[in-house]
DNA sequence: TTGAAAGCGCTAACAA
DNA sequence: TTGTTAGCGCTTTCAA
């Protein structure tokens, strides 16, 4: 039914090694018979087998993209620009939702590997360099560095937080909170400390003023609200990522706190969510997009054996004041 | 290096074809020769080649995923839906973003048809029948349906949509707007039919009450605040998704309007944004995750002949009442 | 109960 | 410039 190289090859009245010099544009062939092949291909439809290929080539023009959860919202941005130049240079893509656990990478590893995938992006926080190495496939880390010796795009996590906690500072605060992200994760523990540089001589801190938000919405907002009761003092909250800002602002609005006006919040990660919030919130936004376009851009060089002149990139983050942080000091 | 069936075959002394028949549990095979080729499949840590077992059975244990953008966030639910039920059932997913773009969906599926892909779930408003059925693999539609010959999974767009303004009627609103989604979204225009359904024989009704939001957050603020600049008798808005409806609620924030005190605001979808406004959104939820579950089943048990009971299905939808509409009547 | 061998569709020596 | 042929790693007749 589906028409094969055979095919084409008898029906151009030449071998299959002439039709796949066509296909592949590779060796010598007269421009009258490749007239011919191309034509017969066209009659027939014909399209080469890409598993057939895979086979030979011990690849499989596909890629896979490792994520805890696509369900979060930075991830779909991450994942929509590793698609859009894996896309371009004619490779599959391939989602998978580890939920972070490292039962799950391990499983898809396997999987991918008896696929002959060609190269891998992983965000996680537990996979070790030997499974890694012992793979023998390309792997880009993305958002969370692990691992020096492995090619990683990340952000500024440490700067960016001391920005925040500064820019709080600038505009008057006098008391700042920080909502912590999940310990296992490196990058919340990159902003508490960025947060920790800018704050731990302060006259006011203490590490009461530290809460744990686990990066979601309700915990921190839970936690917001616990905190706000006992001490009303505070005037300002950085969040270790949005949800955890969208949480706090949240608990402010409960608690009939008026933002910015008496608290200003902080976020960070620059998710699109944080336009949809009113006010929209102030955060510290990353480069989710580039980060995702280039690891991609760094996975296909090493797939192509072109050597990589950064392998470990720490993109620069900005701060984007909108409306959950005060104008000015007063 | 990496071992294949004839290294196994070797060592266990005995023929490929035995080492295949354990692996697939086909055929005779004596216990204790079954238990020594075990032994030796796991002294040499082979697996089995996917790629090579994609050749010969023309199957790829591989499903795609063909959505508009995994960035709108109603996507990444539905995509982790269906990841969640083919990985259970040993596929790997495929992600593509069409843009709803005909010429992007037709790319990509010539792409997978190519690496033997062994089923669709495709969102889309363009693709029409021919092509599907010549692609000659199991497709599953979802959220959009457009042809009653191909399974499909969709939700009571219309019925939803009586539902949302039913309510907003009932709770006292005087005059209800909607903004609807873009014309050649299927949904879009079933969400528009259940609002007039109910509306039309209003004697306040008219065609000025109804905007066009592209189902954009900005483009639906841009177009509410001019709607409620001409018409500020409206006391209730039915946005035809959540990014609408909140697109309304920052129109009517930054118009000093009180939601949901002067305005109504209600959305449709039930995405997790809806949740993370202030005050959140009432909306009409679809059962998102499920939607997605349920195309995944369908689409196995078409792969695997299975007989489908109901090849199309129109899921229910419920009302959530959150806090951007009125508690009661006046 | 097992093995030999053909073949899935393609690529790449090698020869002509 | 072209064709023949040997695989890539696996599954499945068919015969033993």
């Amino acid at each position: 039914m589906v028409p094969t190289i055979k095919d084409v090859a008898k029906k151009a009245g030449v071998s299959v090694a002439t039709v796949s010099r066509v296909l592949n544009k590779s060796g010598y062939v007269n421009a009258k018979t490749e007239k011919r092949v191309l034509l017969v291909i066209k009659e027939l439809n014909y399209t080469p087998n890409a598993v057939a290929r895979s086979l030979f080539k011990k690849q499989s023009k596909t890629i896979a993209l490792i994520v805890p959860d696509i369900t979060n919202p930075f991830f779909p941005e991450l994942a929509r620009a590793v698609e859009d130049v894996t896309s371009k240079a004619q490779f599959t893509l391939i989602q998978c939702n580890s939920d972070e656990q490292i039962e799950k990478e391990l499983q898809y590893l396997e999987i991918l590997k008896q696929k002959y995938i060609d190269g891998i992006i992983l965000v996680s926080n537990s996979m070790d360099v030997k499974t890694l190495k012992a793979l023998n496939v390309p792997v880009v880390l993305i958002d969370r560095p692990n691992e020096p010796s492995i090619p990683t795009i990340t952000a500024k996590n440490r700067e960016g937080a001391q920005l925040a906690v500064r820019y709080l500072l600038s505009i008057g605060c006098k008391k700042i909170a920080h909502i912590k992200g999940p310990a296992h994760v490196v990058t919340a523990k990159h902003r508490y400390e960025g947060y920790l540089d800018v704050v731990k001589s302060e006259p006011w801190f203490s590490s009461e003023l530290i809460i744990e938000g686990q990066y979601q919405v309700n915990i921190a907002m839970e936690e917001t609200i616990r905190l706000l009761h006992e001490r009303q003092d505070i005037d300002g909250i950085f969040a270790g990522n949005d949800l955890m800002a969208i949480g706090a602002l949240k608990a402010a609005q409960k608690l009939g706190i008026n933002v910015p006006e008496e608290l200003s919040i902080i976020g960070f990660d620059g998710i699109s969510t944080s336009q949809m919030t009113s006010p929209e919130l102030t955060t510290v936004a990353q480069p989710i997009y580039n980060m995702g376009a280039m690891a991609a851009d760094k996975l296909i060089k090493m797939i192509q054996k072109q050597p990589l002149q950064m392998p470990y990139e720490e993109l620069d983050i900005s701060l984007v004041v909108r409306q959950t942080t005060r104008r000015e000091k007063e």
